[in-house]
DNA sequence: TAACCTTTGAAACGAACGTTCGAATGAGGA
DNA sequence: TCCTCATTCGAACGTTCGTTTCAAAGGTTA
């Protein structure tokens, strides 16, 4: 049987167990093809590990994804989340751009480099893969932040302030799977985001009332 | 040897070709499952055809989901660059709203419902398949937006404009395959473009001295 | 009618897929 | 020393993949 959790991210002083190197051959791979165009035989062999270790350590494929993604995942939501409480434990209320820079900050920090990368590819997976992972790694911290952004922004319906949040969510996807802007020269990560905190500060804080968009038909 | 141009979208009134019907229940396939996960034999099945007429018609797989992907750019395209090209004719100079509007209306006009999804699925592939497809087929067109919302904007530097679009399109691109944020009840197509051309008014306009975030380590 | 050419049909190709199995391996406890 | 058990290994399972092949069919032209 194997052992019950999975070892974590790669410590290069001690020698990789053959679960963690399966988990950082499966992420980079997943990342560079997604997760049909990736092949157990693939992982196995980046990692360097036997075929049947992969399915003896994660039981399946989609389980090895689940795994990759929940390592990635955890990190970064816990940063998020632990910023996000040290601001509303002040005593005055958190600013529109304090509680996006908590959000964003924790992508550029440490070896969120690539793991934000896989995060990023989750989105653009089929429904059936993608789902429920987002929903369990994703929608407890999506509902926190805007909460707090709902404090920020009184004067902003609920619903108006969980689109534009999704907005930002896009572009920042967007941002970490193309890296920026065709064809305009390319930017670190941090000046990525720092452009990215900007544009979202605006698009958040925009005054209820704006022009609509006009529907040709049905 | 197989016609020298694929037939264009289903016309309900006239029989469909073989050809169209593959380029139909292609398009449909690569939106639920994406590229690597539809196989030319769910496709030719869906078609109700021959499985050897996907390549007899088309070559290969990848040139078939290339015509699925041109046939679903093509008319969204040309509406675009004739919306702008109307706006840049007129006496005074377009503001960022319409060139917005210009850039996001032919989502929700006519049958681009399905040829929009299958869009931003093309952006979610791996590189080596988005790649080369977008930047033929959407290239231009950015570059072309860009350089409008440039007169628009003299204030703002062209980078940082190209990169404020970018973030526009992540927007889009997010929404058009989730359909909105979770946990909300869900808008119709029309009512999250309106949501989004605000969202995206307010951030491109704004002005060019913004906060920066603060990046941990390398 | 006969020849030609585009299109469709059925079948098969080799390769790669996820998964399973049972035998080897090797360290730890009795 | 022997036994135990978690782990690794090599091989194979049956299935599905993209692609190819060639004969049959159908319409058009001479």
């Amino acid at each position: 049987m194997p052992p019950p959790v999975a070892p974590h991210r790669s410590d290069p002083e001690t020698a990789l167990t053959t679960a963690a190197r399966i988990l950082d051959a499966a992420e980079s791979l997943f990342i560079d093809r997604g997760y049909a165009a990736t092949s157990v035989r693939a992982i196995a062999e980046r990692a360097a590990v036997n075929l049947g270790a992969a399915h003896y350590h994660f039981g399946s494929k989609q389980a090895l994804f689940g795994a990759v993604v929940e390592r990635c995942f955890e990190p970064i939501q816990k940063q998020r989340n632990q910023a996000l409480e040290a601001l509303l434990a002040r005593p005055c209320s958190p600013t529109v751009a304090e509680i996006i820079e908590a959000f964003l900050v924790p992508l550029v920090s440490g070896s969120a480099s690539e793991a934000s990368r896989l995060i990023a590819r989750l989105f653009g997976e089929p429904i059936a893969i993608s789902q429920p992972l987002i929903e369990t790694q994703f929608g407890p911290t999506f509902e926190r932040f805007s909460q707090a952004f709902e404090r920020a922004l009184p004067d902003v319906d609920p619903i108006e302030i969980r689109w534009r949040f999704h907005f930002m969510i896009g572009s920042m996807l967007h941002t970490l799977t193309t890296g920026g802007p065709i064809s305009t020269p390319k930017s670190s990560r941090s000046e990525a985001i720092q452009k990215l905190q900007a544009f979202a500060m605006a698009g958040l804080s925009a005054s209820p009332d704006s022009p609509g968009v006009q529907e040709n038909e049905t």
